[in-house]
RNA sequence: UCCAGCGUGGCUCAAUGGUAGAGCGGGUGACUGUUAAUCACUAGGUUGUAGGUUCGAAUCCUACCGCUGGAGCCA
């Protein structure tokens, strides 16, 4: 006997009459007295579940079926047929229902056909992938995922796994986690009294990368197009909806390109994904329309055919202060946006996601590239509604001279990224590259406002229980 | 890290100094091709922890723990 997931016995995937074995985890039992009973199962392969119907004579009916309650495992085999109830087409005429595991003391177990708080789920995180917010979330976070690899693959890139242990920090800003055997007890010291990394397992000093950023550009400046997928670390002990210490990001990085190019392709990027999201999960995105965010799928579909708004960051600026808005901290050139700031351009004044462009020099990394007002760099930041910074990128400075300027500016050795530097001594290219949080692009599509409700496992300051 | 708020049955909440309640979920029964079914009955809580004030504390005070929202930092 065939087995059918869910999807596949109410996608009509398989002709009435046919038998298969179904399974998955109750939703919910109701009892007939006309003698048989009503068992919704969900085996998390789409939205909807499927309803089971069982009747008394089955030879568990009494010891077993009318003991199943939420969350409790079935495994039947059984007839499709056509469902002579409203609510859906086809059903399963249960032939038999084996019981792997009841759930014991019904009375306690913590999800309920109900709506739950975002923060219990949490602390359930090993039973809330049962519920139907986090199905979903999990159905779209794979369809975004694969998503993005089918953007990049269709447009030539190649992706590249960065290390996860790295020795240089990307962003000169410290807050890494470190990546250590030593045995914190008893340290190694050198003859100073600091202590030995040189005893350490990779005989330095070495940490969980926050990004996969310079080891990529390696990779751009021999085969082109390139981009990396993957967790990233940041121990900045902030508690906020959209910070993790532990989160994916999408790094692309594209030689012989410039500014525009870079936010084309962030625009571009984020089209792609919206539309395949939209097509591949509309179960799971109506779900969200109706029950966390009413324009869950109007917003993403008019971004589909919309241009972004592209502005530079001394304009914003100017429609900041021309705004009439009082702000907690007035908006200034040479100081960075404020979240309010940038939450009055994405959702009062654009109504849209909003790339800002050419930031001042001095608030940006060591990196990025001196525009020739020498004044600002061709950095810029993608601004979503709800979310703020979704991706953050800019063009790279290949010029050696002004790369190692701006490092020795922003207090860097230069001895600790000479590989780095190699780069722009043999054959340096204009190129660029951004970052996407992979988390906050699920926020954004879902409307779910907290990150930690769109990762399996969130990790957070003071938190990591499962 | 800073500011604010919140911790009451399995879950969601009520009770603002005077005998801790409801809905959902669980159990039992009734009823129905049912749809988070409906109806009746029933079990279930030393009110986050430790102190303090008071004749009396879920309620007021202190400390700690946990969580949430906002800020900073960022993706």
């Amino acid at each position: 006997m065939p087995t059918a997931s869910v999807r596949e016995v109410l996608g009509g995937e398989l002709a009435v009459g046919t038998e298969v074995l179904v399974q998955g985890w109750v939703r919910t039992r109701r009892d007939s007295k006309a003698g048989f009973s009503f068992i919704h199962i969900n085996d998390g392969s789409c939205f909807a579940n499927l309803q089971l119907v069982a009747d008394k004579d089955l030879p568990n009916y009494e010891a077993g079926i009318l003991r199943l309650t939420s969350g409790a495992s079935v495994s039947c085999r059984g007839t499709v047929v056509e469902s002579k109830g409203r609510g859906q087409t086809v059903e399963i005429q249960a032939l038999d229902i084996d019981i792997p595991g009841l759930v014991e003391d019904p009375d306690h177990y913590p999800i309920q056909p109900k709506q739950h708080s975002y923060e219990f789920l949490r602390s359930v995180a090993h039973l809330r992938p049962r519920t139907n917010t986090f199905g979903a979330v999990t159905r779209i976070r794979h369809a975004a995922a694969r998503a993005i690899h089918e953007f990049f693959d269709t447009n030539g890139y190649f992706w590249v796994n960065t290390p996860i242990i790295t020795a240089s920090d990307a962003e000169g800003a410290g807050q890494l986690f470190r990546v250590s055997t030593l045995d914190l007890m008893n340290l190694p010291r050198t003859d100073q009294g600091q202590v030995d990394f040189g005893k350490d397992f990779f005989s330095r000093e070495t940490f969980l990368t926050v990004s996969g950023q310079l080891n990529v550009e390696a990779f751009c400046l021999a085969m082109s197009k390139v981009y990396t997928f993957g967790p990233t670390f940041r121990a900045e002990n902030s508690n906020t909806a959209r910070h993790l210490a532990e989160f994916w990001m999408v790094e692309p990085e594209v030689a012989f390109a410039d500014l525009d190019d870079l936010a084309t392709l962030a625009e571009d990027f984020l089209k792609f994904v919206f539309q395949r999201v939209l097509e591949r999960c509309p179960d799971d995105m109506a779900f969200f329309a109706e029950a966390v965010e009413p324009t869950a799928i109007s917003r993403l579909e008019s971004l589909v055919d919309s241009r972004f708004e592209r502005m530079d960051y001394g304009e914003a600026i100017k429609i900041l202060q021309a705004s009439g808005k009082k702000f907690e901290f007035r908006p200034d050139w040479g100081v960075d946006l404020q979240t309010e700031h940038e939450r009055f351009l994405t959702e009062q004044h654009c109504k849209a996601p909003v790339v800002v462009m050419n930031y001042p020099d001095e608030i940006k990394a060591f990196y990025m590239r001196l525009n020739d007002d020498g004044k600002t760099v061709a950095a810029m930041d993608v601004l979503a509604p709800g979310i703020g910074e979704i991706i953050g990128g800019s063009q790279r400075e290949e010029r050696l001279g002004l790369l190692t300027q701006r490092m020795k500016h922003h207090g860097l050795d230069e001895h600790d990224y000479s590989w780095f530097l190699d780069l722009r001594r043999y054959g340096t290219v204009p190129h660029a590259g951004f970052g996407l949080g992979f988390e906050r692009l699920l926020n954004y599509i879902t409307g779910l406002s907290n990150i930690r409700d769109v990762i399996p496992y969130p990790r957070t300051p003071g938190s990591a229980p499962f």
